[in-house]
DNA sequence: TTCTTATTGAAAATCATTTTCAATAATGGA
DNA sequence: TCCATTATTGAAAATGATTTTCAATAAGAA
């Protein structure tokens, strides 16, 4: 997984630094939407110091890749990680949890004439592991 | 047009200004996806003298009341005026222009347990109508 | 190991957006 | 129509987010 990432940074000239690599780490594994402060925040309480100045680089050469996809919520930006290639997301809007969605209807009717480049897609509302987590039984 | 959006304005408290009117004469006529500056760039070209923070809090109220949705695009904020209710937009990358679409697969499949409250659908692309002005044999 | 150059982080600069506040204008009622 | 109330306005200041600068460092190539 991270050999993939390091060849997609090296197709473009850009390195695997330390910073990178635990950034990636944080981000992959928590599949939430953050935004850039948060996730430097998630970086320092991990125990990793980095430069905030660094998060923002780091976001714009990973959506260069299109490892990354920002969208706008509640007036701040997010992030979105994920490693394919064409797919939407369900965001949870209480814990921002974000959803793989596999199956899209590639045949979006168009207006006469225009060219689609692409698409997104993006459903909001509230996910089952957040409604578990509030009010599961087992908690 | 302008007396339904009074009413709309009218039941949540806000009032139909001079300046208001102006933005809406505006943003409702060009179909264009504009950011806060362009707008207020756009009024003041036209002749409407009106303050910078007046378009913003304008925005903010428009897309309470719904007829505004701000997207992000190049790293920028971008709105779409229009006043229907669910539909979706195709977005031209060239000229900004907004194009509705009205058909959309209400039954999106989602994860078990998840319950959509939104959804987002944008298509990006280069509009008919920009070919034609760039490309088309009556210009 | 050594060289080249991308990357880093802190600080400063910039850009976008919000807040403040006194003046003004829009609505509703007399 | 006139008045009173209160939302709205605009300029300036404040805030917040993002980018730039630049010297020091570390990654990758040889
Ligand atoms: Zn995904
Ligand atoms: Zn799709
Ligand atoms: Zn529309
Ligand atoms: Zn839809």
């Amino acid at each position: 997984m991270i050999t993939n990432i390091r060849s997609l940074l090296h197709e473009q000239n850009y390195r695997l630094t330390q910073e990178r690599k635990a950034l990636l780490g944080l981000f992959s594994h928590a599949n939430k939407a953050r935004t850039p402060i948060q996730l430097h925040q998630a970086a320092l309480g991990a125990g990793v110091g980095i430069g905030l100045t660094t998060v923002y680089r780091m976001l714009e050469v990973l959506t260069k890749i299109g490892l990354v996809s920002p969208f706008l919520l509640d007036g701040a930006v997010y992030y979105t990680y994920c490693t394919h290639s064409h797919h939407h997301h369900f965001i949870c809007l209480d814990c921002h949890r974000v959803n793989d969605l596999f199956d899209c209807q590639q045949e979006l009717s168009t207006p006469d004439g225009c060219v689609v480049e692409y698409h997104k897609l993006d459903l909001f509302g509230t996910c089952a592991t957040f409604t578990r987590e509030r009010f599961g039984e087992f908690n």
